[in-house]
DNA sequence: GCCGGGCTCAACCTTTTGATCGATGCCGGC
DNA sequence: GCCGGCATCGATCAAAAGGTTGAGCCCGGC
């Protein structure tokens, strides 16, 4: 390969980096160029040299979420590939890292060739996704009338935080009738009745994060 | 060094294991002579040779717990120390890690140097912990009487996994009264006042599992 | 242009939860 | 033996949450 694929690493352990660099080092046709520790290098990082593939973690320990990154990152005109890399697979996430504009999207525990297949794929330019996070978005296609709506999850989210409605109400500048009748439609969806059930039931089916 | 520390990595993740044989393997005085994928793989080879420490995840995609699986290790006579090498820090993860018998507690953003100094403690027979962990199990020593009892923990978990007062009355034999005094004492120690918000705090303090 | 889904809100009612009293028995440490 | 923490239960009241019905708005698809 005369021109090899460029990659960013971001990642805030220092294990996961090196595993990254001695996996993907080791092939011929892919070149490490940079890392990252946050999601703020990430972004700088991609701006003042030329990347092809953005490795990119979700979670780091402190400061931005690596979705919000992924969006600063793909929001530029000739932007780099981003593949995120990341151990959780809650449909939240997954739904936040794609509408960022992320090329593909794995989990940790994929093997190597199915990494490094990933990488070549979102350097072409095409999309990868991991086979658990296929399955996970056509189960939500297959039920529609299972999904929780954009504002739906918003307010279960919170809910999940520990909010009451008034709180809840009060910080997305609602009623409290519209956030219960938010409440209602999500218990009919998810086959519960109570807002602690709903969290409950929400965190097993990876819903939301947390 | 003559007689180099001989390692056994636990962990799923293909990424994170060759990092970690990265990075250690380029230390003269250690030795990777096994790696598990599974918690039940790690047990059996850890029986099967001689082994001086054990890097153990404690969040595998499937089976048994790793801290279970370091239970059995740190069981047998003559056994191998266990490091925890994991994501979380949680409360109730790092007490489980250390009943179970695990010689020190890392996170995987430890930078390298830390690892390495710990395996060398747990090599030695010492304990090695984390700051940010023994930070965190100061901090429970310092304010015991946030401390939650076995039963409020009991009782914190059912509303966590979406049970009504009555349904936990039910399944613990108590009124309903009895797991009200309760709920009020939990919403004492954690400075809420719901049962939502109590669930959120002790998620976010780790005093729970899920 | 009509229809459906998502989002918003109101009024009313029942059930649950939380707040505050009080009380008893058990157990372990000083 | 006494005291404090833990666990148990009862009663009462106020507040929050849940259930129902009905309604209006916006937008995109057929």
């Amino acid at each position: 390969m005369s021109t090899p694929i460029r990659l960013l690493l971001a990642d805030d352990h220092p294990v996961v980096r090196t595993g990254l660099r001695a996996l993907l080092g080791s092939e011929p046709d892919f070149s490490v160029v940079a890392e990252a520790t946050t999601a703020e290098e990430a972004i700088a990082l991609a701006a003042e040299q030329p990347v092809d593939v953005v490795l990119m973690d979700l979670q780091f320990g402190a400061g931005m979420h690596g979705a919000d990154a992924t969006a600063a990152i793909t929001a530029r005109a000739d932007a780099p590939h981003v593949l995120v890399l990341t151990t959780y697979d809650t449909d939240a996430d997954i739904l936040a890292a794609i509408e960022a504009g992320a090329s593909g999207y794995l989990l940790k525990d994929a093997p190597p060739d199915e990494l490094m297949a990933a990488v070549r794929t979102a350097a072409a330019g095409q999309s990868a996704l991991a086979p658990a996070i296929a399955h996970r978005l056509l189960d939500r296609i297959r039920t529609p009338g299972t999904a929780l709506s954009r504002r739906e999850t918003q307010i279960l989210q919170l809910v999940a935080d520990g909010l009451s409605n008034q709180e809840i109400s009060k910080r997305l500048f609602l009623s409290q009738a519209t956030v219960k009748t938010h409440l209602v439609h999500i218990y009919g969806k998810l086959g519960v009745d109570s807002r602690t059930a709903a969290v409950a039931a929400a965190r097993t089916r990876g819903l939301i994060r947390g």
